[in-house]
DNA sequence: GCACTGAATGTTATAAAATATCAAGCAATC
DNA sequence: GATTGCTTGATATTTTATAACATTCAGTGC
């Protein structure tokens, strides 16, 4: 059933070679396992668990052990590939990973989808938040529970 | 080490009473368990896990179980006595019991102290935030990641 | 008082999520 | 081709959380 109407394996495409790229920039390397790890991710399209992402690692090979796949999403987190969802114990391909930012989440409690927001303005409003409280700002999480547009209709 | 300038043992007292307070109100059983799960939570008076409120609750008695502590604190997240920050699998004592709400907080990342932000704007901007996006707002997760005014002195 | 009911707690077992540690492999540099 | 450091493999364990069923307890009606 698909949720969006969008070609979604170009969409892991665009994520893979944007990462590739990156890497390349950084010189941080974009190893066959962190490759298949951030595809696995974009593949689900939706909040995958790291052990999820285990089986289908495991799929038609020896079964590969959780620091396997916890090592390469701690990279691709780090590049800013991939972002981890708290509140849901999972992880999500981030939709601008050429700028590294934590990301704020809207997360559809009916179909599990989760829209990232990248703006600016909510960003700075919770900084500044912060500051007026006395805090110096280094990130934050903020995920949003709620219905998305296609599941009220 | 006192971190904060108060009284702390009164500060406990007042989250216990009130609780108390609110649950005659709402015909809610504060039963000893979640009296005193409250109370270890505020004795804390930073994040605190359930393993650790555990460890505290068996002190001098046969060793409870994980189920009798995750049941009062849900019970205690139920009636708004208690939050959970989601980054870090912990609980904290709700500053402002009386009113349910999601809370927003910050965490120091030196001295693991946590502050609550009820700040209605804020919450404002976030569920403006989310309708723009075209989802219903149901509540959301704020944890703001930084250093508070004592560490930086 | 006593049986009934439903909520709360106790108990046992297990699931789910994550990490520590040490070994082996591999890729770049000299 | 030896060395170095990063990456991955492998084993074990820790941490966090829940499922399922039994027992206790408080309130209600009789």
């Amino acid at each position: 059933m698909l949720k969006h109407k969008h070609d979604h394996d170009a969409c892991i495409e665009t994520a893979l070679e944007a990462a590739q790229k990156i890497c390349e920039e950084r010189e941080t390397r974009f190893t066959p396992l962190r490759r298949r790890v951030l595809e696995l991710v974009w593949t689900k399209h939706e909040p995958i668990t790291a052990y999820e992402v285990l089986d289908m690692l495991s799929e038609g090979q020896k079964r590969v052990a959780p620091p396997t796949v916890y090592r390469a999403l701690d990279f691709l987190i780090e590049e800013g590939f991939v972002h981890r969802i708290e509140s849901l114990n999972s992880f999500v391909g981030c939709s601008d990973p050429a700028h590294k930012h934590q990301g704020h989440f809207m997360i559809c409690t009916k179909c599990s989808n989760v829209t990232e927001m990248n703006e600016r303005s909510l960003h700075d409003v919770i900084k500044k938040a912060a500051e007026e409280n006395g805090y110096s700002y280094e990130n934050s999480i903020l995920e949003i529970a709620g219905i998305c547009e296609n599941c009220r209709n």
